[in-house]
RNA sequence: GCGCGGGUAGCUUAGUCGGCUGGAGCACCCGGCUGAUAACCGGGAGGUCGCAGGUUCGAGUCCUGCCUCGCGCACCA
């Protein structure tokens, strides 16, 4: 009972007014329960004789209710009310009876206080005989009516009540368990507790609160540990017990137990059992026979030791223990708080007074696309081999890195690892491919061909390397991970490949050697190898590969790469010249001017010197010519637009008057006479508050303003067509469709074509362009017609063009 | 029951010391571009930042409670 719990004496007074199942009481009984469940328990008509705390009761004694089960055995405790502050009203009565030998608190209540120490049910889950007539022999979990129709019998029951509680089952038969007694040994780690705590407080966690948190709140709490099992396979507990005198030893090495072995019994070569079982010791107490424990230890024992074992120390190993203990680091599930992290801890403490680990990274589970656990019952796995046939470890493996911290849960997307190769990895791979054709091509060697000069483009991507370098090997030094890897993927996708390579895709193609190609190979060239070194940690395939293929030498035996200096400024100014170039496009959309039809003229207004990157602009702008401009009023003027929520109070139902005399009003004016405070329109003053004023482009112009860090940045293009212009525009439509057909034939670059063109409508198709069409697209020969023709047609800006491609 | 960590668009997620209109990718819709690769660019639609309170001039962010998911621990008489 608990001591400090309320209990109430009541008497029936009168039976009830219903009643299900077994029990009852006569009228007239007494009955002692918790005074809080009375309501709950109590079915019959009581009063209320008197209520205490339980430690009134405790020492009082009472009759067994099965009197033959147990012995009392001397026991001066047994069939007496005890006290255990752990009893609790929140259900049953507030009486428990206890049963030893089945649970933790009852057996730690039955040493401290004397009951005896008796098992009722065997190995086997049955009531050992002498139970009970009617229950020996029986498995427990089949008596549970028996046992209540004998109380029910005996007049010792109340009620019976069916509830739901939880229960320990297998969690791989699913079959109920019985909490169960038994001999063990264990290892005394309460003894090391605050060791345990010292030198975990040495281990550089991530994240840290593992560490202080879970782990520390482990250790805080640690229990002898329970080091052996009732199983075959295992390794086998060194100790030996004589069955003369009970002496325990436990051997230390193999020339121990050979020098104690009794005469003519077995030396076990296999330490395994059974044969080591076989070997008797002599007692060095009383020279009796020695026998083995029959138990192996917990095999959590045996990864304990993989500090030391891994290495076969002591046995001459050669100092690779030494030089390897403690380790840098290891990583497990954060499911191993009490696995792989505790029991190395645990080993390495007691046996070397030592950390075994310097760092540890725990890592969060792998959930299913739905955050549940995977699970092979449930059939929710995701089995890695479809990944690793369809998008390879390498995408898998990053994937997996990029996902998320780490440490936190990951819902595993298969879409994802799909997302990841096609981004990440086809992108990188042809960034390869077409730095390597090009390469073998030219007959590049990286070692000893001449350096050229690097263009800007190329200062800018080194420096992009270089702050990339910098950048990820701190996030990997920190245990970022994953922030790493999306910034390297971020520089892969969409610098080197979207930006670099498609900027530098005409440097290549130059056949002749030039200063500018070399250039451009030797930036592609350390652009690659230093994002396979990189990578190389988190997906170990490609990166060899390529580094192999441009190096000759495996990425798995290169040196972490150095940051070379980084340009701020380059970096600041070609990310302007992207913001630019797309600023262009939105001006276009915006404007309804098709990209290929080239403008004039573009002006950047105001912002940071650009002029490296001018004729970069200027292709991405598709304009003829780049040109600076301090003042933006030449481009916009400041229109005036009415202010309806105050010239409508105002003017009311003349406001449409009002409206149309300021929208035929020129704003200039306008402007001037509200400020000498004397506009009227239609009879209505109007004030500075009755507008408001909008810059808008002068005709023939479009702009747009982007915002950077301090100031803003015009980007301006002349919107004016001439013949030059439109002419090149349709050399432009020409060459994409004939580049289209080319392609949908599946044409080497190399190859010639024979091209015929006829025009419709068109503008008028200059020299100049019809050259141009030919080199680009490898005409051997070249008809331009008027009018209708045959073959593929399109429209553009209302002319119809047909052609022809064939093979020459 | 106790402890630790999550919950942000249909999905995956970023979000710094509390501070501008909560960003991005996938998917979707519209448009553009491409000898440019499962690519790229512009625009659109899509948000109760798990719920409720509180602190504050101001909360996705800090505090309290609750719901929910994952993990660990304990209990299951």
């Amino acid at each position: 009972m608990g001591p400090d719990v309320e209990y109430v004496r009541v008497r029936v007074t009168a039976d009830p007014e219903n009643w299900e199942g077994h029990g009852g009481a006569k009228v007239g009984e007494e009955l002692i329960l918790a005074k809080d469940l009375f309501k709950e328990v109590i079915r019959h008509h009581c009063e209320e004789i008197e209520t205490f705390p339980g430690s009134d009761l405790i020492g009082r004694s009472y009759e067994p209710l099965f009197p033959d089960a147990v012995d009392r055995d001397g026991s001066e405790t047994a069939w007496t009310v005890i006290g255990a502050d752990w009893v609790t009203t929140t259900d049953g009565t507030g009486v428990v009876h206890t049963a030893v030998m089945y649970g933790e608190d009852d057996y730690n209540l039955g040493m401290e206080v004397g009951l005896p120490a008796q098992h009722t049910v065997g190995m086997d889950g049955a009531f050992l005989s002498g139970t009970h007539p009617s229950l020996d022999g029986r498995y427990v979990k089949d008596c549970d009516t028996t046992v209540i129709e004998l109380m029910h019998d005996a007049g010792l029951l109340y009620r019976e009540k069916m509830y739901l509680h939880d229960y320990p089952h297998c969690w791989r038969t699913g079959h109920p368990l019985l909490y169960y007694a038994m001999d063990s040994w264990f290892v005394r780690m309460t003894a090391v507790k605050e060791m345990l705590l010292e030198f975990n407080s040495e281990v550089e966690w991530a994240p840290d609160w593992v560490g202080e948190g879970r782990f520390g709140e482990w250790l805080r709490n640690v229990k002898d540990w329970a080091i052996s099992r009732e199983r075959y396979w295992g390794t086998p507990l060194p100790v030996w017990v004589c069955n003369e005198c009970g002496h325990q030893h436990c051997v230390g090495s193999t020339e121990e137990m050979a020098s104690m072995a009794k005469e003519g019994s077995p030396v076990a070569e296999d330490l395994h059992r059974p044969f080591v079982d076989d070997t008797i010791l002599v007692c060095s107490e009383c020279n009796g026979d020695m026998k083995r424990e029959p138990f192996v230890m917990d095999c959590w024992f045996d990864s304990g030791c993989a500090s030391f074992a891994q290495w076969h120390h002591p046995f001459g190993e050669e100092g690779k223990f030494e030089n390897n203990f403690p380790i840098d680091y290891i990583c497990e599930g954060v499911d191993q708080t009490r696995g792989g992290f505790y029991t190395l801890l645990a080993v390495s403490t007691t046996v070397f007074d030592s950390i075994c680990y310097k760092r540890c990274l725990s890592l969060g589970l792998i959930l299913d696309a739905e955050g549940k656990k995977m699970s092979k019952s449930k059939g929710n796995i995701v089995d890695p081999w479809d990944h690793f046939n369809r998008e390879g470890a390498d995408a898998t493996r990053w994937y997996m890195v990029t996902a998320g911290a780490p440490w936190n849960p990951m819902k595993f997307d298969p879409n994802g690892v799909r997302e990841t190769y096609g981004k990440m990895f086809l992108t990188l791979w042809n960034v390869h491919r077409f730095h390597a054709d090009y390469a073998a091509l030219d007959g590049f060697d990286p070692a000893t061909s001449p350096k050229g000069n690097t263009t800007p483009l190329d200062d800018w991507v080194l420096s992009r390397l270089a702050e990339v370098v910098e950048g990820t090997t701190k996030q990997f030094e920190e245990w970022d991970f994953h922030k790493a890897c999306r910034d390297i993927e971020e520089f892969v996708v969409n610098d080197v490949s979207n930006w670099y390579v498609r900027r530098s895709r005409r440097r290549l193609w130059d056949e002749a050697d030039s200063d500018d190609k070399l250039a451009c190979q030797h930036t592609l060239h350390k652009v690659l190898v230093t994002v396979c070194k990189l990578m190389a940690p988190v997906s170990p395939f490609m990166s060899d590969t390529i580094h192999r293929n441009l190096e000759g030498v495996s990425v798995h035996l290169a040196d972490w790469p150095e940051a070379d200096e980084v340009d701020k400024e380059i970096i600041e100014t070609m990310a302007l010249v992207r913001e630019l170039a797309e600023t262009g496009r939105r001006i276009r959309v915006d404007a309804d001017r098709r990209q290929r039809l080239p403008c004039a003229e573009g002006w950047i207004v105001s912002g940071p010197d650009l002029s490296a990157f001018h004729e970069i602009l200027a292709e991405e702008l598709n304009v003829e010519i780049i040109s600076l401009e301090k003042d933006l009023d030449r481009f916009q003027r400041v229109e005036v637009v009415p202010n309806r929520r105050t010239l409508g109070a105002k003017c009311r139902q003349d406001l449409p008057a009002v409206l149309q005399g300021i929208e035929d009003g020129e704003s200039q004016a306008m402007l001037a006479s509200i400020e000498a405070g004397n506009l009227v329109i239609a009879g209505y003053e109007i004030g500075a508050d009755d507008i408001e004023l909008r810059r808008v482009e002068r005709e023939g112009y479009a702009a747009q303003t982007v915002q950077i860090a301090d100031s803003s940045v015009s980007l301006v293009l002349d919107m004016s067509d001439s013949p030059e212009l439109l002419s090149k525009g349709l050399a432009r439509d020409i060459t994409r469709r004939i580049q289209a057909s080319r392609k949908d034939m599946n044409l080497a670059i190399e190859d010639t074509i024979a091209l015929n063109v006829w025009m419709k409508d068109s503008p008028e198709l200059f020299t100049p362009d019809k050259e141009w069409i030919i080199s680009e697209t490898r005409a051997s020969s070249a008809n331009f017609n008027s009018g209708e023709g045959e073959g593929d047609s399109f429209e553009v800006d209302g002319a119809t063009i047909w052609f022809t491609v064939s093979r020459s």
